[in-house]
DNA sequence: ACCTGAACACCGTTCAAGT
DNA sequence: ACCTGAACACCGTTCAAGT
């Protein structure tokens, strides 16, 4: 749905396809190609030569789409968003913000969860783009709605996006990591704290089972429960 | 403090100086070459080349102290915790566990501000060493001592040190882009979202100001608060 | 005006050849 | 037994030379 946006632009236009419409159509492909890239060869397997490659395209067409890696990663952020965007679909009117918010949360870890590797590479950047635009002006109207003042309905609005974020970058590096490393990484909880010597550490190693037990996607929920109690309690209080 | 700990050991065990010992301040020196190098030149400019190159080393020298990469990044990853520990210093014994939590988090916070790159690069993992250790096992008796059942203390404590890692990595991952790239970033709020023609984004448009005033600390803070409220209603309620 | 290949200055990692 | 330089297979990015 959220592709070929500039391909039916296009068409809709009439038929003669300029040059900025074919240059769309263009980026979008690349777009594609590069999700695709990142979530079968990680994120090291990215590479601008091996994209064109994918593309069929020399280097330097590429470098004509977006003038340097970094306008791909934006581009590929925005890419995340319209995923998300297109997760969430219709929103009732008339639901509770909390609903939307918890709405935004499923779909953003739903994203995470299918794409992480370019969740992790792109998690951090503001693009100021449609899709960006878009997923704020929606989760602005959730807090606002909640009758919190302007200035705490922007406080909690980021505190909620970059914990959701944040988390699910977290989560996303983690699957994205070599598959050695993710190994050496994802086992430590058993691998070094169910076995630490009697004196040391004494609550870590009564804990180490339920530690071990816990799944991102709970952490997740906690925190972004968390904070709409805050955000609950900030509007009412 | 939490450095010369391999030199102090080697010099209380009594005069001879083990290979184990000589390379363990060897690591020691590679970390400290690799933390100045992260910050100076940003995350593009570690490199095993030129970290090597900075310690007069040849780098399968190099090579030999770290098995690769990654594991030099988990030694700074244990560093950047050594650094938090150092800070939090001595924990009066009858605090309350929330402002022991709140010492950790804002020890967390001074070193995402002082080493942001590293930060960045170190964020995600979980190392097993002795440093990421003492601070399991310090927040894990916070937890528990909040009176909550085992279960849901594991689960609060990995929901608050996951919230505090990823938006300290979000921050410190803005602070580490390159120039450009950061102020292309930063601005965006103010560039982009304070300009909006009328008609979209009402909302946005109207908290515009708002969004570019918020410091990433306020949204810190909001969320670790969150969190540590949600943690004492579960404990008492 | 557009496309192309070769080049520049780097990477992480390995290994045969030296002392 | 230890150290070393050169090599392999890559990077992002640019630019002169072609059509």
């Amino acid at each position: 749905m959220a592709k070929n946006t500039a391909a039916a632009a296009a068409r809709a236009s009439g038929g003669g396809v300029t040059r900025q419409e074919r240059r769309s159509l263009r980026q979008e492909a690349a777009v594609n190609a590069a999700v695709r890239l990142a979530e079968r060869d990680g994120a090291a397997g990215l590479s601008m030569r091996k994209l064109a490659q994918e593309l069929d395209l020399d280097v330097t067409v590429l470098y004509r789409l977006f003038r340097d890696k970094d306008e791909l990663l934006l581009a590929l952020c925005e890419r995340t968003i319209e995923l998300a965007l297109d997760e969430i679909g219709e929103v009732p009117g008339a639901e509770p913000w909390q609903d939307t918010v918890r709405r935004v949360a499923e779909a953003t870890w739903e994203v995470q969860n299918r794409l992480p590797v370019t969740t992790a590479l792109t998690f951090a950047r503001t693009t100021g783009g449609p899709a960006e635009r878009r997923m704020v002006e929606l989760l602005l109207s959730c807090f606002t709605r909640s009758g919190l003042a302007p200035e705490r309905a922007v406080l909690f609005y980021l505190t909620f996006i970059d914990t959701a974020l944040g988390l699910c970058a977290h989560a996303a590096s983690l699957s994205s990591l070599n598959p050695e490393n993710r190994a050496k990484d994802d086992t430590t909880w058993t691998r070094v704290y169910a076995r630490l010597p009697e004196g040391d550490h004494p609550i870590t190693r009564t804990h180490a089972d339920e530690l071990a037990r816990v799944s991102r996607k709970a952490i997740y929920d906690t925190a972004v429960e968390a904070i709409l109690t805050a955000a609950e309690r900030a509007a009412t209080g």
